[in-house]
DNA sequence: TGCCTCATCCAAAGCGGTTTGAGCGAATCT
DNA sequence: AGATTCGCTCAAACCGCTTTGGATGAGGCA
């Protein structure tokens, strides 16, 4: 069933049929209502390929999926703010489309979306110190969303982000009110930026403290449950090993309280935990009593903001770049402390 | 740059130059060698809306990903199947489409699909027993290929799955040769297929000694770290608790062995854990030595399959239903030992 | 030389919508 | 009554590609 045929059922030109049901004002309402009922019965629905070749909208936006070749990681954090972002696209009938590249592409990928024009739009995922993905989209003339932030670079462009520095900052200040001294921070890859942000966030407390960081006690490297464990099996071993841990993921974290444990000793009793919370769906951090003392920030709620901005730029791509800094709060749960030895 | 500039410039109609560019035979050599230059040249690659819509395919496929609107989880393997099949569809110059969708919505999402048609077929993921998606896309001619199995769906259709009763049978036998005689099963909810048929094949490993199954060692629930963590808990409270887990994920392992650190024991030496490992990227089970004991099976190879099957079922419907069955492997860690109270 | 084949290229008709520009009664104004 | 506006509808062009069905001319063959 396409719109001639529609048409020509309803002894109608597939011109009014089509202002008919796209809500055009030159057509008699009860031509309209003649037309919507008919279309509803033969369960009528335009195609989209034809759509989108008469409009030259893509009615999609593309998110491009960089899978390191080394590592071949997969962002966990992908699967939640991507439920979010989807459930913005679809109320606004916009596809989401997936490109899963090696990250050595990713220059080819964004450029081959513009110019096949399978899409109206970008998010950028992990964003690096000073991306160079940001120049080049707005060098090709892509609307784009980047979810976090990249601080080398200097000029405007949209964002979404948690506030990275006062979370951190806030989780540091917190152990030190513990009575904490030896804070071990257990980070991400430090050439992604928010990892970058959550260390001065953890810095910045200390100094104000007048604490020196101690380098030793500062680990940077992927965000996995391995990886926690081997930081944190290595700090714990140290002569004058940390009594608290700052960890930038549940998954980290998760890492870091098996070090603990390895060791004989107890969350929240002998070794507090803090760790950043993503707030996953399916890595809740407890239930109604945390698991994890966390800084908390809903993935899922960033991929809906971003996906607004970035529906917005589409509409009106010369608007000042809109961005948006989300706060985390700090949550207490059974992982924290007050520092046993002084 | 579009075809007709392109040719244009090359003094040639668009039907050679589209001719040329798609290998077909009846264009000089000398000819396609120029029009391939020019078309590197200039940059030019064919607008994907214009190529959708003369050719009728989409070059899509679809993965509706339904959002339980109850507890609004992901499914956290979404991230590494997608990554495997991306790989593919990008090789085959296919976009993958994702459609987040909530569950009660999720046929008309299919329709929708089929009707507008932006994608030439889809994958069916977390199938039901009998999973009324399968009946739906055969009526509606949309290819598909699921990602599971439909146990109570008697005609064939297409599927790629992990033999999940093999794999569980394995690693109840595995341990009762450990001399473990109460097993607890912490298992996924029970109307997904994959679910009874691990608890199918943990049954059968019992039966297979003259072993009599508890009803209080077997939990059903979601796959989260606190539902592991609670079944595990209320099984270790019993009069005569299990010595051993059987867990059906990486994140309920870790809920359960959660539970056995909270009671002051330790995992391998007082209580023995298997778990169900989909190897997921950022959920690595250990690096040389594997945390825990587990079978073992990639589902990012999964994705990569499921995909391969779809393409080839879209470029041939007509074939009879492919099917794949990938056996796990039994991967000894650190988390299982003999068990010592006989 | 005349006829056929074959290689090569092209004009034009789709694909299924949107959108421009115009037509045509009926109502309104002068 | 004649001119003008307004409300509604339609024919046709267009989006950028693929594909069908010739057209053309060179070479092969008798």
């Amino acid at each position: 069933m396409n719109l001639k045929e529609l048409a020509t059922r309803l002894g109608l030109s597939p011109t009014t049929v089509s202002r008919a049901l796209n809500g055009y004002p030159e057509v008699n309402e009860t031509t309209r209502e003649r037309v919507m009922a008919a279309a509803r019965r033969y369960n009528y629905r335009p195609n989209t390929r034809a759509i989108r070749l008469a409009t030259g909208r893509a009615m999609a936006v593309g998110h491009v999926i960089p899978i390191a070749s080394r590592h071949e990681i997969v962002n966990p954090i992908f699967a939640d703010f991507i439920a979010g972002a989807g459930e913005i696209y679809s109320r606004h009938d916009h596809d989401l489309l997936l490109s899963v590249v090696p990250d050595e592409d990713e220059h080819d990928a964004y450029r081959a979306l513009k110019s096949k024009g399978n899409v109206d739009g970008v998010i950028v995922h992990g964003p690096t110190l000073a991306d160079p993905r940001i120049a080049l989209l707005r060098e090709i003339g892509m609307p784009f969303v980047v979810h976090g932030r990249a601080s080398e670079i200097a000029a405007p462009y949209p964002w979404v982000d948690v506030n990275n520095r006062r979370a951190f900052r806030r989780a540091t200040e917190f152990l030190l009110d513990l009575g904490h001294r030896r804070i071990g921070l257990i980070n991400g890859l430090e050439f992604m930026d928010f990892a970058v942000r959550r260390r001065s966030g953890y810095l910045d407390a200390l100094a104000a403290r007048g604490l020196a960081a101690d380098p030793a006690l500062m680990a940077s490297d992927e965000m996995t449950e391995v990886s926690g464990h081997r930081a944190a099996r290595r700090m714990l071993a140290l002569p004058d090993p940390p009594t608290a841990f700052l960890a930038s993921s549940m998954i980290l974290g998760l890492g870091v309280r098996r070090a603990v444990e390895d060791r004989g000793m107890k969350l929240g009793r002998d070794i507090s935990v803090v760790i950043h919370d993503d707030d996953l769906s399916y890595m809740k951090n407890g239930e109604d009593v945390p698991i994890f003392t966390a800084t908390r920030s809903s993935v899922r709620q960033a991929g809906r903001i971003a996906a607004e901005l970035l529906l917005g730029l589409i509409v009106n791509p010369d608007v000042p770049a809109p961005t948006r800094l989300l706060e985390a709060e700090l949550i207490i749960g059974q992982s924290t402390g007050p520092a046993t030895h002084a």
